[in-house]
DNA sequence: AGCATGTTGACTGTTTCGTGCTACAATCCT
DNA sequence: AGGATTGTAGCACGAAACAGTCAACATGCT
């Protein structure tokens, strides 16, 4: 799924049109329209601020949204940051060895 | 310990002055001395760019000196954007938890 | 026909990341 | 003591990237 496609199908999905969904994020219809399509001059995604808008009034989650749009969440950022070692470390595992860690979380909490 | 001091502290390392290393990463030594003091106009750090630029001409790990700039290296964001579920979750956790994770990982290497 | 909806290209405003210049202060060296 | 080297700091400026607007047009519905 693509950013610009979840956007629509969340829209869609509360049967809001452009112009409506624009109004209320506070920006122009046609915006939203190239952010669907994925058609903006410059990159590929919009401002993390009207992502966060966009989450809220859709609805949404708002991490899902900013990782479709490959922006990395404030929390994760926050915690990275703050434990560089751990996730450096956990950068560098490979799917299997994080499903590992995954279980072995799944079964401490208990 | 703070993105400018180490710079400093690397630059003095190798007994470079301000001009000799911003030849290098070619920009002006004017620059480097606000870099180095935190005195940006803008905001605390350089770009991204230039401090790859600048770990590779003082031999310094560029992840230390991006987290220290409090960005993102590129690895950890790949891993994340690939495997937001489990960073998701590692995010939530404590330090503690952190911890019993990672020696957990120690321990399973062997 | 007429209105609602969506698409597209050109344009504009703002922020970021520096440069250039200037002046000045502190060392160092011999 | 004096010149050379090194570092500090402020301000105005500019290129490029980023974020969004505006006008015009297309399409579908009833």
């Amino acid at each position: 799924m693509t950013f610009g496609g979840r956007i629509r199908e969340l829209r869609q999905a509360k049967n809001l049109t452009l112009r409506a969904l624009a109004k209320k994020v506070k920006v122009t219809f046609t915006y939203l329209s190239k952010i669907e399509n994925q058609k903006l001059s410059f990159g590929e995604f919009p401002s993390e601020e009207l992502i966060v808008k966009l989450a809220t009034s859709l609805d949404a989650d708002t991490d899902e949204l900013l990782l479709l749009a490959e922006k990395i969440p404030d929390a994760i950022r926050k915690r990275v940051l703050e434990r560089p070692d751990a996730f450096r470390k956990f950068a560098s595992l490979n799917n299997n060895r994080l499903d590992d860690v995954l279980k072995f979380l799944d079964g401490a909490a208990r």
